[in-house]
DNA sequence: CAACAATATTTGTATGTACAAATGTATAAT
DNA sequence: ATTATACATTTGTACATACAAATATTGTTG
């Protein structure tokens, strides 16, 4: 369905207007398909992101400051999104020796299981949202992506 | 920047990933945009998109079911979005004659004034947006955008 | 017409998000 | 050593969102 349709105007949609309505409806269409397997495992896109960034470390822990760095969808209170993961048993935290003011965050056994157990589910469910376009369609659309942000 | 850039990754991100990556970075900061120009008229997005719908509708009156059908961003508790919009004094609410079950919401000559006002900031707020792409490339863009979310 | 199902909205609860203020710690300046 | 400043995180508050349950009204069926 196009954005004349979904909205249910008569009025004709400027170019802009079109796009930006677009990106907002694809976003939230492909961001409530990655939602919706994650609840399956009883975690948040946003947890998801932290735990996939902690693994990325390897060994080497993250504090909060790093973590909100690297987020995609960047928002404050690292701390109580962090809460629910160690109350989930996924990470652990505790003060950085060095700098008392820093807090050190690495994830445990249990949230690399998790994220092993996930994976594959995240792939497919990827290439299930992108499977009405080619690969030369990803490449320009992701391209397109890019230009529409640098600046 | 790419995504690799932001998300400061080693790993080689499959296109799949990097076009869904991108997709929500790009709403996320087009988006981010429209909520800091209506900030500054003391609504949010979802507020102001519910005021352009009861426009849309002329002196015919909206119940609740039809502006959440017409919303872009889905979600409940369009209760309580009314609520707020009632006092600011944007829309008025009374209960339906016919139907005792349905709510009637029109929007208030002091709702139309204010979305006068704002028009021509969010015409020209979406075309900031979209400056770095042609109009060939927005076209482009939005055909690709719906082609994916269809199905 | 009483009982039940269907519809439209409201309320409750839990969680997520934004922003400001508060806390605790380290570093620099006097 | 004392004060001031910057830094990293936490807490408080207000609001947004998702989902389930509750309420109120209408329509239907025995």
């Amino acid at each position: 369905m196009n954005v004349e349709e979904i909205l249910k105007t008569k009025a004709k949609l400027s170019i802009h207007k079109k796009v930006l309505i677009n990106l907002q409806l694809t976003s939230a269409h492909t961001g409530s398909g990655m939602m919706c397997l994650l609840k399956r495992y009883g975690i948040s896109v946003q947890q998801f992101n932290v735990l996939r960034i902690l693994r990325g470390q390897g060994n080497k822990p993250a504090n909060l400051s790093t973590l909100q760095d690297r987020m995609v969808n960047k928002m404050s209170n690292t701390t109580r999104l962090v809460d629910k993961l160690i109350d989930k048993k996924l990470v652990d935290r505790c003060v950085c020796e060095e700098n008392r003011r820093k807090v050190e965050i690495v994830i445990t056994q249990g949230g690399l299981d998790l994220l092993q157990e996930i994976d594959p589910k995240v792939e497919e469910s990827e290439k299930e949202a992108t499977k009405n376009l080619s690969q030369q369609e990803l490449e320009q659309l992701n391209d397109l992506l890019e230009k529409l942000r640098s600046s």
